[in-house]
RNA sequence: GCGGAUGUGGCGGAAUGGCAGACGCGCUAGCUUCAGGUGCUAGUGUUCGCAAGGACGUGGGGGUUCAAGUCCCCCCAUCCGCACCA
């Protein structure tokens, strides 16, 4: 019989629906395994043949270990809300429900169509009310602590759309959408307040299993720095705070910059004789798109205030006080003290300006040629009065405790880390259930009456001034206030994608019930997710967004562990076959239908694991998943040799034990490539030297976590007991899984003379013996001095001779 | 600029400091075939040599070691983040 893949996959996917076998349980004596991957934003585009790759690599753990007799779960939803479902209802005036639930049908039966065996009766929707219910519950635990709240922001604002952008949608500084300049506007917005997390999200990870560069990014994204605050007199005697990660340069202060947004400015407007001149540079500074912003080299700009000096503390000194964008409102105090001998920026503005710049530390070259930045040793204070002759390393703390000590200034920890803008003016996400009262202010909808349902609205437009569609819902905007009963309006901002995506995990443990987002005791059962693997993409957004949401969640007593995931991994892209990533435009896209419909999902997914080293990214290669094909088909046919025999044979004893170590081991690691190379050498060594069948049915179960739907019907047609997918993982002998003769290398001065049979525990002597009767060996020392014999039992034997 | 990663045949990629190139693709020759495709067999790092055999070889240069793709130092290239973060 011919392998018909269509026939076959059919059949057994059909199978494993009706027998409910990946179905996971809450509770019993089997020990828990969680495994997840990201859930898909489901486009109208349809699967990418890069979720697969992620998702097989999961669903091969995944299916491993339930054959190894764990409780598993690993579920499947769809993260629905979001921008291009929006869009896409705007152009085709359809409602982004319907064009969601056409998606989803979609993507549900593309994965499917792979075999993955996740636990469908556990799939969830964010778009779902009984879902985002939860999510706005969440949402109003936040306020109630006072993490969310609502601050005037500047934001992205494109200049034709009229609309907020998130920052996503920038690109190069101009809208994603229409191609227009994007600038800044200040707005309202919902703010959350993940930088009250920062250093806990820092430390925790420190107890996680996360692969390194996700820990080494999540960390440069806090952007934790220590330092000191410095107050600053000035000659108007109002005070003028700036953070500084140098307070050892002190000395060296020779002017002050402040932001352009700094709110001294205002608060001094009497005072500046040039406020005219420092309200215009803002005003252009306001203007600068993103793309002016980001530009390389930037000249320096800015404006000296005239009318307001500043005091150095330290000695005296009356400095200038400049605005120049710079400095950025949002890091630290908004304002700095400048020292241009030792900080390339302030070199490069007071060499402009004609600043002073006064050398504090010595050891680099002459400061008026360059700024002298290093912080070790090497620097050795001078010009600095009681900080003189110390080193950079002890004159810091050495200045913070002079500060703290005059009261003028204190050890200061700062974080790059912002508070997370929250609201979005559309209409396709969580509406915010929050309700403002002229009385009572920002008032939150009673619990009991969530969730506040979307409201249908003809149109899903943004407003000409930038506000959400719900706006124009009067009917729905209006209404009365839950504390006062007096008129109140809704809240109309929508939260952003990545709402939902907090904590859907959480979902999965307990998908239906309407009383808590889960149970307590789902929770305490599933938590924490044992697994999971996603894009690299998400590490500084989904990742660390959701990690803060968890630890929330658990300081409010909802969740039991301090973090969501015991460990995380990170798979490479697939590129086109050009090597370039795959996009429409580029015209290197390729469809995974077409790939399951002409080759199957066996060899699809078996392909996607042999493509290469899993972290790393990999061009699609038409011609290799031919290799696959090909393998399966050898699998197939093997089928018709197999001869009776129900333990393995003496010939192959070794290659079993070996290659149930190996696959386990690989499949645990991630290393589905060397499993798979390990699968094709040993169906290789049955072809030459023939197979029994307890072989064969030992190399159907290895196989099949990577190509279940073959696997499960040859395992039938061989007269296998009940469904492969669940039945036991074969044990190896570790006494089994080395000959009892090895091939031992020669060399003479390490360079490879000939190889020599021998038992595997033979003694040293006996194979240096063995060695120098070989010929080559007897040539290569003839007449040399034999000055060391080195002997690694098994492997190699070197003779080094002069 | 800062941070991270990567560099191995024609290609994707393997190698606890111990025979570099497993496995697959591709290619070459032979068999099968009217032919194409499939399948099977053998070969396939470079180079010198008729051959036996030798030399060279993991981005480049040094070093440690009996032995280095692997460890250490310096340099180069590519990719990915972040980017005036004081």
């Amino acid at each position: 019989m011919k392998y018909d893949h269509k026939l076959v996959e059919k059949k057994w996917q059909d199978i494993w629906d009706e027998a409910h076998c990946f179905e996971a349980e809450n509770g019993g004596e089997k020990q828990k395994f969680y495994a997840l991957v990201e859930f898909p934003y489901p486009s109208g585009q349809g699967l990418h043949v890069g979720h697969p790759r992620s998702y097989t690599a999961l669903d091969i753990v995944a299916r491993k270990k339930r054959m190894q007799g764990y409780n598993v779960l690993y579920p499947m939803g769809w993260d629905a809300f979001g921008l291009p479902t929006e869009n896409f209802a705007i152009k085709n005036h359809i409602h982004p429900a319907e064009v969601t639930k056409k998606n989803v049908a979609r993507f549900k039966s593309q994965l499917k169509s792979l075999g993955l065996s996740f636990d469908w009766s556990r799939e969830i929707n964010t778009t779902d009310p009984n879902y985002y219910k939860w999510t706005q519950w969440i949402f109003l635990q936040l306020f109630k602590k006072g993490l969310a709240y609502k601050k005037e922001m500047s934001v992205n604002w494109c200049t034709s759309c009229k609309c907020v952008l998130a920052n996503e949608e920038v690109v190069n500084g101009v809208c994603e959408r229409c191609g227009s300049e994007v600038v800044h506007k200040t707005k309202s917005q919902w703010m959350l307040a993940i930088t009250k997390y920062a250093q806990r999200l820092i430390d925790d990870l420190d107890d996680v299993d996360f692969i390194e560069r996700v820990k080494v990014q999540q960390r440069n994204w806090i952007g934790r720095s220590t330092g000191a605050e410095v107050d600053f007199k000035t000659t108007e005697g109002d005070t003028l705070t700036v953070y500084t990660t140098r307070p050892d340069t002190l000395f060296g202060a020779t002017y002050m910059v402040i932001s352009p947004e700094h709110p001294a400015v205002e608060k001094w407007a009497d005072k500046l004789k040039n406020i005219d001149a420092v309200r215009a540079y803002r005003e252009e500074a306001a203007r600068k798109s993103d793309f002016e912003r980001t530009e390389l080299n930037k000249d320096k700009t800015g404006v000296q205030l005239d009318g307001v000096s500043a005091i150095n503390p330290v000695n005296g000194r009356e400095i200038p006080i400049f605005v120049s964008d710079y400095v950025l409102m949002g890091y630290g105090t908004g304002a700095i003290m400048a020292v241009p001998a030792h900080d390339d920026r302030d070199w490069e503005f007071a060499k402009k300006f004609g600043c002073e710049i006064i050398e504090v530390v010595s050891g680099g070259e002459d400061v008026q040629k360059a700024a002298f930045t290093a912080k070790d040793e090497t620097g050795i204070l001078v010009n600095s009065d009681f900080l003189n002759g110390k080193t950079v390393k002890d004159a810091i703390p050495a200045m913070i405790a002079w500060l703290e000590e005059k009261g003028i200034g204190r050890a200061k920890v700062q974080y790059k880390l912002r508070d997370w803008v929250f609201s979005r003016q559309r209409y396709w996400g969580e509406p915010i259930p929050l309700v403002y009262c002229e009385k009572c202010g920002w008032v939150p909808i009673p619990e009991d009456q969530l969730p506040l349902t979307l409201p249908d609205v003809e149109s899903y437009e943004p407003t000409e001034n930038g506000e959400s569609p719900l706006a124009k819902m009067t009917d729905w905007v209006n209404t009365t206030c839950p504390c006062c009963g007096g008129p109140a309006k809704r809240e109309t901002d929508t939260m952003p994608q990545w709402a939902g995506s907090s904590w859907y995990f959480l979902r999965y443990m307990d998908p239906h019930n309407d009383k808590a987002l889960a149970s307590k005791e789902a929770l305490a059962y599933w938590s924490p997710v044992d697994w999971y693997n996603g894009g690299m993409e998400h590490t500084t957004l989904h990742l660390l967004y959701s990690r803060f949401w968890h630890k929330f969640l658990y300081d409010i007593g909802v969740v039991p562990t301090k973090e969501p995931y015991a460990k995380r991994t990170s798979h490479g892209m697939i590129l086109g076959e050009n090597g370039e990533k795959m996009s429409k435009s580029r015209g290197n896209v390729v469809n995974p239908d077409e790939i399951v419909d002409t080759y199957g999902a066996d060899t699809m997914r078996l392909y996607e694991m042999f493509i290469g080293d899993f972290e790393k990214a990999a061009p699609w290669s038409p011609k290799s998943i031919k290799g696959c094909r090909r393998f399966l088909e050898r699998v197939w046919g093997l089928a018709e040799k197999v001869q009776e025999g129900d333990a393995y044979s003496k010939q192959h004893e070794v290659l079993m034990h070996r290659t149930i170590k190996k696959v386990g081991e690989d499949a645990d690691n991630l290393k589905a490539n060397t499993a798979i190379a390990a699968l094709m050498t040993m169906l290789n060594e049955f072809y030459d030297k023939g197979v029994n069948k307890a072989e064969y049915m030992t190399f159907l179960t290895l196989l099949n976590p990577f190509a279940p739907h073959i696997t499960e019907e040859l395992w039938q047609q061989m007269g296998g007991e009940g469904l492969l997918s669940i039945a036991p993982w074969p044990t190896y002998d570790e006494a089994k899984t080395v000959e009892d003769t090895v091939e031992m290398a020669v060399q003479v001065n390490g360079k490879l003379k000939c190889t020599i049979k021998l038992p595997v525990d033979c003694d040293k002597q006996t194979a240096i013996d063995t060695a120098l009767a070989e010929e080559k060996v007897k040539n290569a020392v003839a007449g040399k001095e034999m000055v060391k014999q080195i002997v690694v039992p098994g492997k190699i034997v070197n003779l080094v001779v002069r």
